[in-house]
DNA sequence: TGTACATCAGTGAACGCGCGTTCACTGATGTAC
DNA sequence: TGTACATCAGTGAACGCGCGTTCACTGATGTAC
C-alpha cells in the first residue's frame, strides 16, 4: 500500500523517539527491534526501510534523547528565578523523578558507558553530538569564557551523570533520596563560582 | 580426572579473576561464558561446576573488582605526603592511565548504569558489596563524623565515576587529557573542605 | 599390600531461544499516455 | 476522462549465528575393605 506523502517521516520520526526511550531503559544490547517496531504496530522487516542498521537508529535516538532532554533544562531555567538558574539545573538534573524515569531521562547516564566501548570512528560521532547541545547547558554557567562555561558544563554533566546512575542501583527510596539531596549540596556549592 | 583439594578453588578464583576484567571491558552481555572459559583454557560446560548462573559470576566479579579498586586506591593513599590523601585519590582516579584501562578500572564506572537495570533485590545486592568498601575512600576524606565522610565518599566517587566515563568516549588524546585534568582541578577545589 | 569402587572437576555435543538482517511479496496510490 | 504501469512503505517467512544452559561421559585419585 501506498501512504500519503509525509507518513514516511512520521513513521521514521515515531521509530527514533520511541527507540530514544527504550534505549535508555534496556540499554542498547537489551532493546531489540523485533519488539521496539511491534510496539509500534510495525513488523520488523520494514524497519530497514528507514535505518541501515541498529547502530544507525542507535545515533539516531541517543540525539533524540539529547535534544528532549537538553530542551527540558532549557525550560526549566527559564522559569527558575533570576540568579538561581545553575541550582535550577542542578535540582532539576539530581531530581528523584529523574531518577526514576531511566527512559524519558538523560542519555549521558543512561548510555554513556555503552557508547565508550565503541570503537573511536563510533564514538567521535557521539561526542559531536554531545558537543552540539552542551554549549545550551553552559549558557546558565559562571565563567568568563565560553571555553570556560563549556568546561564547567562538561564535568558537571559528566559527575551528575555518574551520581545519578548510582542512584539508580540504590533500592530503599529514602537512602536514594538523601544521597541525591547531599550531591545536590555538594554541586549547588561547588558551582558557586 | 581428580585434582589437588586446592586445585577446585583456584580454577575458580581464576574464572572470577579473569571476568572482573571482561565484564568491565565488555559489559554483562558482551561478556560470554564460552570466550571467558577458553582464554583460561577450559570448556564451558566446567563452568556450572563452579557457578550456579552467569548471574551469580557477575556479582561475584563486581566484588572482586571493588576489592581490587579499593586496595590500589588505599596504597595510592599510603605513598602520598601527609595531608593530600584527598588529592591523590582524585588525581590517581582521573588519572588518563585509569581512562584508558577500562578492564582493570572501576567497576563503578564500567558497570552502574547496568546493574541500575536490575530487579531491586539484585541491585539490594551490588548496594551491599559497594557499602562494605565505600569506608575505606572515606577514611582520608574530610569530615566531623563517619556518615559525613561517607556522604561525601559517594559523592565524590559517584561522581568521578561519570566523569571518567564520558572521558573514555574522547577520542582525542588531548581533548581527554584536558577534559579530566579540569574535573580534577574541579573534585581538588570542592573537596578542599 | 592389593583391589574394587566412589568421587567429581572438567569435557564437548546438544538443546532451545532470540537476535539482526534479508528478501520475495503486497497493494493502494501517483504518474504517463 | 480512462487505463496501464511504476512506486515503495510495510509484511512475514526465513536465514545464520551466538548465546546460556544441560547432560552423559571421562578418568585420575582417594577410600573402604
Amino acid at each position: 500500500m501506498r501512504y500519503a506523502a509525509e507518513h514516511k517521516q512520521q513513521t521514521r520520526q515515531r521509530i527514533v523517539r520511541a527507540a530514544a526511550r527504550r534505549f535508555r531503559s534496556r540499554g542498547a544490547e537489551g532493546a531489540t527491534i523485533g519488539t521496539l517496531m511491534r510496539d509500534l504496530r510495525l513488523t520488523h522487516g520494514g524497519f530497514y526501510r528507514h535505518f541501515g542498521n541498529k547502530e544507525q537508529l542507535f545515533l539516531e535516538a541517543f540525539e533524540q534523547a539529547v535534544k528532549e532532554v537538553t530542551s527540558r533544562a532549557s525550560e526549566a531555567v527559564r522559569s527558575a528565578p533570576q540568579g538561581s538558574e545553575v541550582k535550577a539545573i542542578i535540582e532539576g538534573y539530581l531530581d528523584a523523578g529523574h531518577a526514576s524515569d531511566v527512559a524519558g531521562g538523560c542519555p549521558v547516564a543512561a548510555l554513556t558507558t555503552e557508547i565508550a566501548r565503541r570503537p573511536p570512528k563510533a564514538r567521535n560521532e557521539f561526542v559531536r553530538v554531545l558537543a552540539k547541545h552542551i554549549g545550551e547547558v553552559a549558557k546558565y554557567l559562571p565563567g568568563a569564557t565560553v571555553e570556560e562555561r563549556d568546561r564547567k558544563a562538561r564535568v558537571l554533566l559528566s559527575g551528575m551523570a555518574g551520581t545519578l546512575n548510582v542512584a539508580r542501583v540504590i533500592v530503599d527510596e529514602q537512602q536514594r533520596r538523601r544521597f541525591l539531596d547531599d550531591a545536590k549540596k555538594f554541586y549547588v556549592e561547588a558551582m558557586r563560582r
